[in-house]
DNA sequence: GCTTTGCTGTAACGCTGTTCTATAACAGTA
DNA sequence: TACTGTTATAGAACAGCGTTACAGCAAAGC
């Protein structure tokens, strides 16, 4: 993260400095481990610091407080569906469009627990702070890029790429939301996502209804 | 709830039934106003039971524990949410369709912490039963019976309305979850609610896509 | 040598859900 | 009236949680 020795640092200063980023990525493994092997009930802080071998209170220095570990359990999150949604390289834009939607599905259903860390409020007390939330939207981003492709393409009616991103994610995560949380039984969960993503495309097609 | 008089019982014993059943509802309207007034974080035993009056092993006797409570708040935020969405009477099919999908949006947000217990895990150790989950899926043959009207009106074409609805509930709840977590701003959260209702909706119009 | 600074482990505080224990209230009975 | 058995309650206690105050330890500077 904070790698970089701040200028005028000692040799000595980003030696620790090394120390301290190394503790914390330490820190925050253990966490994702913690929370992908035992769901979020078993992210405590006492279960974090016994698993990394030290007291809490270094947790506490490193990230003020369980808050802080959340949200760097947050940003991952998001960072790794970002990954997910970009990984996608098809030529043809909606093919583009439509394998990022299968990957947010894919991505969710392998990250339950971190899925749950970044919709349904897990960790009980976390609220995430601005510029996280602001990175957590790289993902719409990306989908936006997709949805302009789309149009400059005609396969799209010419409309704002945001606010079609954002309903097609809106729909994404209503479909996986209910998958993830069992409702409605998981049979035929990827049939519906798959046909609510059609439906939405659908309807910003060119010569559609828009 | 279970008010009748078992067979052979004595007056004494429906007496006492009675005043279990009143001790029972005024427990769940404190636990509900402490729910909505002050969010899902004030559920604590020892709260209601001091907003009630009483000891907190009233709470154990009567709910069997913290589960018991959450489990009786779920289904009533499901009531509610079945209430609403019954209420609806418009004539014509469509119409009373899309009646159903605002007031879905409606109650979710004038219910959030309802919402909350019910879609966002918010009372962490409680999963619901399946007798309970079982009484949760009402609001969806409620759509499912608008659908099929739908359908046999000739304005949807011929398929199975439960899915047709489930495919609906999904872009719903996608879109409502995310403008009650705050995520994407909740400027155009109505707008944007309504474009995703109309999309999924035309999808399974008569002579459309299918 | 000593002091100062940064960091850490221990123990504690106040909170949670839950359970144990002693006690009070009541119907039935001699 | 006095006793018994059941039921239900309040209060204390227990294990766990996030968090913090405090004491100790290592290394840098003088």
């Amino acid at each position: 993260m904070d790698s970089e020795p701040a200028p005028g640092s000692t040799p000595y200063d980003t030696a620790r400095a090394h120390g301290r980023a190394a503790r914390r990525t330490a820190a925050l493994d253990t966490a994702s481990e913690l929370l992908e092997r035992h769901g979020p009930g078993a992210l405590t802080m006492r279960r974090i610091a016994t698993e990394l071998g030290c007291s809490t209170t270094v947790l506490y220095t490193i990230f003020g407080g369980k808050s802080g570990i959340a949200e760097q359990l947050w940003l991952e999150g998001f960072d790794r569906l970002d990954r997910a949604v970009r990984s996608v390289h098809e030529p043809d834009p909606l093919a583009r469009l439509t394998g990022m939607g299968q990957a947010y599905r894919a991505n969710a259903l392998s990250n339950r627990a971190y899925y749950a860390v970044m919709f349904q409020r897990a960790i009980p007390g976390f609220e995430p702070s601005a510029q996280a939330y602001a990175a957590s939207l790289r993902p719409l981003h990306a989908l936006a890029g997709a949805v302009e492709e789309c149009i400059g393409a005609g396969v799209f009616a010419p409309a704002d790429p945001m606010h079609i991103a954002r309903v097609l994610w809106a729909a994404s995560h209503g479909a996986v939301s209910l998958e993830i949380v069992g409702y409605e039984g998981a049979i035929d969960a990827e049939e519906r996502y798959e046909c609510l993503m059609r439906a939405a495309a659908a309807w910003f097609m060119a010569g559609g209804g828009g």
